[in-house]
DNA sequence: ACCTGAACACCGTTCAAGT
DNA sequence: ACCTGAACACCGTTCAAGT
């Protein structure tokens, strides 16, 4: 391994962003510094410039490594038993990724805050939405469920759709960018072909109130349901008037 | 009105607060110091520390002066129509609180990550229990639902029921303090004094999984039952097999 | 009593200079 | 090519001093 005179291994992005998170992990949220991360790193803090663009980027690149470590958790889990309904395979990989978020407590709200998503939340919630789709819910009902489940599980809350807007691009470009997204995250890629054109939600944007109001009216229709269950009034639980 | 020799009126806390709010709203999320808030208000920033201990207590009167708006927002609904089902009168609620918050993007970001609750928290949490003992919930469903739907609502997260741990305060001073709290917020107070404690949530403490999967639950439960109507199956919808 | 000036110990980030 | 030193324009916060 190649040295530098002082005896350190050279710094390279990948060794950056892992000390910061190790730092985020035992600093409070906040307190996380350029200057901290390179004294971690036996360095100065202008050398880390060499291998992230600024600060935000550094952060950036937090998140999109806790949300890797999403993906590689989500990968060890046991294969659902034959004839497991698809709730309880998306159960098991939203509380996997609870259990892995709980111990990075400063991950979720990076994940939540940024603007963008990297290459790691696209897998994750393509994954997420090929569990709903071989479950047989319908593209809308995928897009829906992706923003009420994803917001709760990883907190993630920017426009789903919003991968690139088409304007200033090449329109070369933009169609073989889409088509290769489609080759990698064909759920996502499935969901937004299929996705109901003619309701508000068009192509690349998503109706942030009418997603709150799905998610809130699901929330809302469970508690009312375990109330009439409480009450004593059966309701038909799970089945259909069985 | 009194005014200093320099021709301005005197410094409060509520002026404080209030400049830091209308600054917040217009700069960028982190990028509010306690220089730009002075500047607001014509003072050098060291003036700020006689109205605020530091910039931690400014933020969480941030908070809490925006819960403050939710509940004068909440007081101005008109009175549900009679026989309207608590569902409908909590859906207006908690829509109405995030009206307000979308005109203050950092504010449920802000509200969310304190670690107390104020007044104004605490009423607009006690206003929507009441809504929900009203609507026949019992006192451990309106717990789970408030955990439920207040993360969504208005991103509180805390343990909701740790008021003040019982411990090196005097006992006679906690039992008034809790004999008060039941005048002020009396659903609360039914919440925390009906809810099960043989179960894992005793009082004083919410076991943040539980909520979790309670919530979690109600959405996969939701979504399924979407997908069942989708395919066509009648699935009982909102009554029993009427 | 209420605000200010000057100062301290920090930030993120730049740029020319070292090796 | 990769890192460092010195510097710049900021932070939150303190404390003695002004009025």
């Amino acid at each position: 391994m190649p040295r530098t005179r002082a005896g350190r291994a050279p710094l390279s992005r990948d060794r950056v962003v892992e000390a910061a998170s190790d730092l985020a992990d035992a600093v409070a949220t906040g307190r996380l510094t350029m200057r901290l991360v390179a004294d971690r790193l036996d360095v100065e803090a202008m050398a880390l410039y060499r291998h992230v663009a600024d600060k935000d980027d550094l952060l950036d690149a937090l998140a999109e490594r806790v949300v890797e470590r999403l993906n590689e958790r989500a990968a060890q889990l046991d294969p659902p038993a034959p004839g497991t309904p698809w709730t309880g395979v998306a159960r098991e990989r939203v509380l996997a990724a609870r259990q892995v978020l709980l111990r990075h407590p400063w991950a979720a709200r990076q994940v939540h805050e940024r603007g963008t998503m990297g290459p790691a939340t696209l897998r994750w919630f393509d994954d997420l939405s090929a569990v709903l789709f071989a479950g047989g819910c319908s593209a809308d009902l995928v897009h829906h469920a992706v923003h009420a489940l994803g917001t709760r599980a990883i907190g993630y809350n920017a426009e789903l759709l919003d991968v690139a807007p088409p304007g200033e691009e090449e329109g070369q470009d933009m169609l073989a960018a889409m088509a290769a997204m489609s080759q990698t995250y064909p759920a996502i890629a499935r969901m937004v072909g299929e996705i109901s054109h003619d309701a508000s939600t068009a192509l690349g944007w998503c109706d942030d109130q009418e997603e709150f109001e799905f998610g809130l009216d699901l929330l809302l229709e469970g508690i009312e349901r375990r109330r009439r269950a409480e009450a004593g009034q059966p309701a038909a639980p799970p089945g259909p008037c069985s």
